[in-house]
RNA sequence: GGGCCGUUAGCUCAGCCGGUAGAGCAGUGGAUUUUUAAUCCAUUGGUCGGGCGUUCGAAUCGCCCACGGCCCA
């Protein structure tokens, strides 16, 4: 930020800096902290005043100045560090000369310090650091949101995350349980002898999904490359090559709008697994589900905006056809089975039908509109249609629907998942009607990947596989409304 | 895409039957050696999101636009 753009309470702090460049080095890096603020509250937080007096300690520690009260010749401030906070205690005479008076008392509420000192209590009981030296290690330049109620406006909680993360304990909370859930992931999947892979996020053909893409282009090649909508290809093609359990955490993008559920770059985990079908992946989700919020919470209980989730109890399985019956009195199995009856009833439903879709496409039509929101408790939906699962295995015994599942939770697709199509000739098939479907105008269709069908002719093992959406899992288990609030950075207009 | 709500000081918010903009916190000056939303006295600070219109006069009424939120598709 420029000179010109600053209000008064910047150009003061800004004079303070240039006042201190002329004295002393304004950013120094070589003060050294020996102690975080919630490992000296815990370790301390028993002692009595009396005991930390006979025995002093000496630390240091450095963070954020957030509150600063001062009374005179001494004075209270809290500082925050990536642990938590820690109250300290200035006294002028305690400080070497002029360090109070021209130093602290001068420095403002956003300010990063270092404090060395020693652990005390305070009358009132609270753990404190009563300082002996206090350096001024960054000057803030810009003024903190208020300390009662901190900055509440979500749309610069989302453009200005790192003034948020200053100020809200929960957003701060979010992201470490976030980072605590993909730790989990990566050792659990480890622990099944799973292997971490990294494949390709720009494109040539983008598939592994039916979306959009976003388009970019390479110069010295001079040809038009994609972000990936999915790595499931190229996963599956190292199957081929004999990984035989692989797992990716990527980041994938989908060029299409911004919802609470959607941002256009999103986090997926995707596994496979060869020698294993689909149900052996409904059988790892639920366990590892299980075991997640056990290690994250040492519960299995699950409160989701208002609402509690047990994922203790076996989680439910129902076909496709089933859920939409039991949440749909007036169709019947029978009717489900027609396409006319069927389509007659979606467009009852005011579901918008292209000519196109076929008896599958317009049932998973009506399961999104009638059932998906009411599927709260974690759920299993399986026995897709083949018309709707372009890379699944058909059903041995219906090969109108694939051996595929989606799993739901508070009324959301959190995972998908099924036997992969290991059938090259199935395959090839497949393709060409996601071609047709694309020269019909359905721009979400996929491409026709040779090289892929190529991977497949060398054979890949019988295999399942599973994309699990990290962010929307994430809301699930920080009780987050909007994606938005699970990004770091999400996704906005330019102002 | 449609509907509703919001946008006022650095932050959190009042003000909205039109009459020259206010509080708390933060800041500034002063008092204060155990405070914790510290306290006490004094005080600075605003293109009222942007534009057009109505009017003698618009933060306030109307229209358009931008950004955000919620709901619906």
């Amino acid at each position: 930020m420029h000179d010109e753009n600053d209000n008064d309470l910047v150009t003061q702090r800004r004079q303070q800096l240039h006042a201190m460049r002329a004295t002393v080095p304004a950013f120094p890096n070589n003060f050294k902290r020996d102690a975080l603020a919630a490992d000296l509250q815990a370790k301390y937080e028993g002692k009595t005043k009396e005991a930390l007096e006979q025995t002093p300690v000496m630390v240091a520690i450095a963070g954020r100045m957030m509150t600063r009260r001062i009374m005179g010749k001494a004075a209270f401030a809290h500082i925050q560090d990536m642990s938590g906070q820690i109250q300290i205690y200035v006294r002028r005479d305690d400080l070497p000369e002029g360090h109070y008076n021209s130093g602290f008392k001068k420095w403002d509420i956003g300010d990063i310090v270092g404090v060395t000192g020693t652990v005390m209590k305070t009358n009132k009981g609270e753990l404190s650091i009563h300082a002996a030296t206090i350096v001024l290690l960054t000057k803030s330049l810009q003024p903190l949101p208020e300390k009662f109620h901190g900055l509440t406006d979500q749309e610069m909680c989302y453009r200005q995350r790192y003034v948020d993360l200053i100020m809200n304990e929960q957003t701060r909370k979010t992201f470490k349980i976030r980072s605590a859930i993909i730790d989990f992931i990566r050792s659990y999947l480890s622990n099944e002898h799973y292997m971490e892979v990294e494949t390709p996020m720009l494109h040539t053909i983008p598939g592994g999904a039916t979306a959009r893409p976003f388009t970019t282009h390479h110069n010295s090649l001079d040809m038009d490359i994609y972000l990936r909508i999915a790595p499931e290809l190229y996963l599956k093609r190292l199957l081929v090559g004999g990984m035989e359990k692989v797992f990716e955490i990527n980041r994938s993008f989908r060029n299409e709008g911004l919802s609470p559920r959607h941002n256009p770059e999103f986090t997926m985990l995707e596994f496979y697994q060869a020698y294993a079908d689909y149900e052996d992946m409904m059988n790892l989700t639920e366990d590892m589900l299980r075991k997640m919020t056990w290690s994250l919470f040492e519960t299995n209980t699950i409160t989701y905006q208002g609402a509690c989730y047990d994922l203790a109890r076996p989680f439910a399985r129902m076909t496709v056809v089933e859920s939409i019956l039991k949440f749909n009195d007036t169709i019947s199995a029978t009717d489900l089975q027609s396409l006319d009856k069927t389509r007659a009833f979606a467009k009852q439903l005011n579901i918008p039908l292209e000519d196109a879709y076929g008896l599958g496409k317009i049932q998973i039509e009506i399961f999104e509109k009638t059932v998906e929101t009411k599927l709260l408790a974690p759920t299993f939906i399986t026995h897709y249609p083949t018309e709707v699962s372009p890379l699944a295995r058909k059903n041995d015994d219906d090969p109108f629907v694939t051996d595929r599942f989606e799993f739901f939770i508070g009324g959301r697709e959190i995972a998908n998942g099924f036997s992969e199509l290991n059938d090259s000739e199935d395959q090839a098939a497949r393709f060409r009607q996601q071609v047709e479907a694309k020269k019909t105008g359905d721009v979400e269709a996929m491409y026709f990947d040779e090289d892929y069908i190529t991977a497949l002719e060398y054979g890949m093992p019988p295999t399942a596989g599973e994309g699990i959406g990290i962010d929307r899992l994430v809301m699930f288990l920080t009780d987050s409304a909007t994606i938005r609030d699970v990004i770091l950075f999400p996704h906005l207009r330019n102002k």
